[in-house]
RNA sequence: CGGGGUGUAGCUCAGUUUGGCAGAGCGCCUGGUUUGGGACCAGGAGGCCGCAGGUUCAAAUCCUGUCACCCCGACCA
């Protein structure tokens, strides 16, 4: 991208650390003049981020291209009815953007592109001949975010490479695997690439739908999301996915004392009846209801955990179909107020609630399922009991209990492998996720080709996201120390900063005359020509992290030489390099 | 959306309790002295105190409304 004078560009960097950013990567991105806020979760990208950005996407793009992908450009802004038909406008719910025009035509800022991609798609391809294909565009996305925060790492618009291949076969050549295995491998090198520790772990697939998925987690404590691995390296996987492993359970334990009713008035809430009961959260009963319905039948889903633990609403929806009734499906949506309207004590709730309601399926968690002593809710509003018993107070009264694993995973539990690991927690930051998305959209808008034999065959798609900002903020949040950033080579917005001591007689000439072999040599390369004092030079090139620094002053001129220093400390102090060594040891060093 | 907080100079913030000349540091401009890790001296520019009403002789300060931003929670490909 060439040579560039630092007085020539804008590059506003700061002392003081801005007040609104609490993260170093917003911080620092803040302080090095790589952005600026204009609004809740909207930003300017100043030269120096947008240098970094195109760093990154262009190392996207390589990867992408090498791995058979084209690359394409659809628009942000989006007719409402492409949403109809796959009822996304309704899923997605109020994270989508949405917009009036002058002629009162409805639309939406573009969150993901599935079914814009999948009309074009649709409009051109008929046969299987012509497939597969995965096209990908790198665009702006909104979201409507109730909360933006952490700078770029969460923000209302925000750069996202987004892949979409197709398929008529889920295996063999051409298949969606095949596809799906090379961007999980072109992600890993685009990740490396760019400097970052990360985990791959599997993950839900969310609103967007599908089968299966992978998400790639930079590990950082600034991350949203929390993801456990087994010790033992061979599963790792997002909270709202990750399974449990066996676990032995009990219902059959007696009692340890009468069931007795306590009044607990206004303690809706775990903690606040364990404190006044004087029991641990870990043996209170923690009991969810939600409404099922299959068809024009309905009945309810009582899910009990244990109180320290949360339940996984994915997992009971699983268990659900899977073990109890396929046809049977978890209604979220305004379940509680349901639930209340039809008697039970919401926040009292206990695993009895069951008792004499017909269609009433309880699915405890085998940590819960356990004897010994229980508190819970006494089904009764501002009441809880002590001495609740599995069998004395729900399979004697003729109540079926699953049992499964239905709550979140936590540091500390087994492995789903059964192999003796033992899961532990961490934070990461959603780089990338791969999704298998299967005909979900496909279906919905209609897209199928025709087959060998001539059958029609729904077209089997798989979707692929990688975020372009979120890169470079993890990117900062694990290469900086106390004095600014320290840049991944491949990312950097500059390979080599020059830095004259006085920018004037042999200095200026010698740093004209490298700059512009650096620059021939391929290399980005930026001068800091401002009439400034060394200190505040060298603060400044420090915290924007460029990985060599060249300095020009007498003492090195004086031997024929500049000094060579590069950010990560990998030189010390610097190094005296003769001044016609220096352009092949940045090339060298890059 | 619930709870909490903040809006005053380009940036970080005092001043608001108890109404009475609009402040500091950093940055910026001019001149001079400096010049290898955020210099010093002197002078200077810069504000509709978020916005709109109200109370008052007088409002950054009190009252009402409103907007924006930040934090915690909820939410989230």
């Amino acid at each position: 991208m060439g040579p560039m004078k630092w007085s020539q560009t804008l590059i506003p960097t700061s002392r003081q650390v801005p007040a609104e950013a609490v993260v170093p990567s917003h911080q620092l991105m803040l302080r090095a003049g790589l952005i600026r806020s204009i609004g809740a979760g909207l930003y300017d990208y100043l030269p120096l981020g947008w240098r970094v950005l195109q760093r990154v996407m262009n190392i996207v793009r390589e990867e992408m291209n090498d791995a058979g992908a084209s690359e394409l450009l659809m628009p942000a802004l989006i007719p409402i009815e492409f949403y109809a038909d796959t009822r996304r406008d309704v899923d997605y719910g109020d994270n989508l953007f949405r917009l009036t025009d002058r002629h009162g035509r409805s639309a939406a800022l573009g969150p993901t592109h599935e079914e814009v991609i999948t009309e074009l798609m649709k409009a051109y391809v008929t046969s299987y001949r012509q497939l597969p294909l995965n096209l990908y565009q790198i665009q702006t996305k909104y979201r409507d975010e109730f909360r933006p925060r952490f700078g770029v790492l969460r923000c209302r618009e925000f750069l996202m490479k987004d892949a979409y291949s197709f398929h008529v076969e889920v295996d063999g050549p051409g298949g969606l695997n095949e596809t799906y295995d090379r961007m999980y491998a072109a992600y890993c090198r685009i990740f490396d690439r760019c400097g970052l520790d990360y985990s791959i772990v599997e993950a839900e697939s969310g609103p967007i739908g599908g089968s299966a998925s992978h998400e790639f987690m930079c590990n950082s404590p600034v991350g949203e999301d929390t993801i456990l691995k087994s010790d033992k390296g061979n599963y790792a996987a997002n909270v709202e996915k990750c399974a449990i492993g066996d676990r032995p359970h009990d219902l059959s334990g007696a009692p340890t004392g009468e069931r007795t009713k306590v009044h607990t008035p206004n303690l809706p809430g775990i903690e606040g009846v364990s404190d006044f009961l004087k029991v641990k959260p870990s043996r209170m009963l923690k009991t969810i209801v939600w409404p099922w319905r299959a068809g024009e039948r309905n009945g309810w889903v009582i899910a009990v955990v244990c109180g320290h633990h949360d339940v996984n609403e994915a997992k009971v929806r699983d268990i659900l179909r899977d073990q109890v009734d396929r046809s049977l499906t978890l209604q979220t949506e305004g379940s509680e107020g349901a639930a209340r309207a039809a008697g039970f004590a919401i926040g009292y709730v206990s695993p009895s609630a069951a008792i004499g309601r017909s269609a009433c399926v309880v699915i405890a968690d085998p940590d819960a399922a356990q004897g010994g002593f229980w508190a819970t809710g006494a089904d009764e509003m501002d009441h809880h009991v002590n001495h609740f018993n599995w069998k004395r107070e729900v399979l004697d009264k003729g109540v079926q209990v699953h049992v499964a694993d239905i709550r979140n995973a936590m540091d500390g539990d087994p492995s789903p492998l059964n192999d003796g690991g033992v899961l532990r927690a961490s934070k990461g930051i959603e780089v990338g996720h791969v999704f298998k998305l299967g005909t979900k959209y496909s279906d919905a808008m209609g897209f199928a080709v025709l087959d060998e034999k001539q059958q029609k065959r729904s077209v089997i798609m798989g979707c692929y996201g990688i975020g372009i900002g979120r890169i470079i903020a993890s990117a900062i949040e694990m290469n900086h120390d106390e004095n600014g950033i320290v840049w991944p080579a491949p990312i950097a917005p500059y390979d080599v900063i020059i830095t004259p001591i006085k920018y004037e007689g042999e200095a200026r000439e010698v740093t004209d005359r490298l700059e512009s072999q650096i620059s021939q040599a391929g290399l980005d390369v930026l001068v800091d020509d401002r009439d400034e004092r060394p200190g505040p030079k060298f603060k400044d090139a420090d915290l924007i992290g460029i990985p060599i620094r060249l300095t020009i002053g007498d003492k090195a001129l004086a031997q024929g030489c500049v000094e060579v220093v590069k950010r990560d400390g990998s030189l010390g102090k610097g190094e005296m390099v003769r001044i016609e060594e220096v352009v092949s040891r940045c090339r060298s060093s890059r």
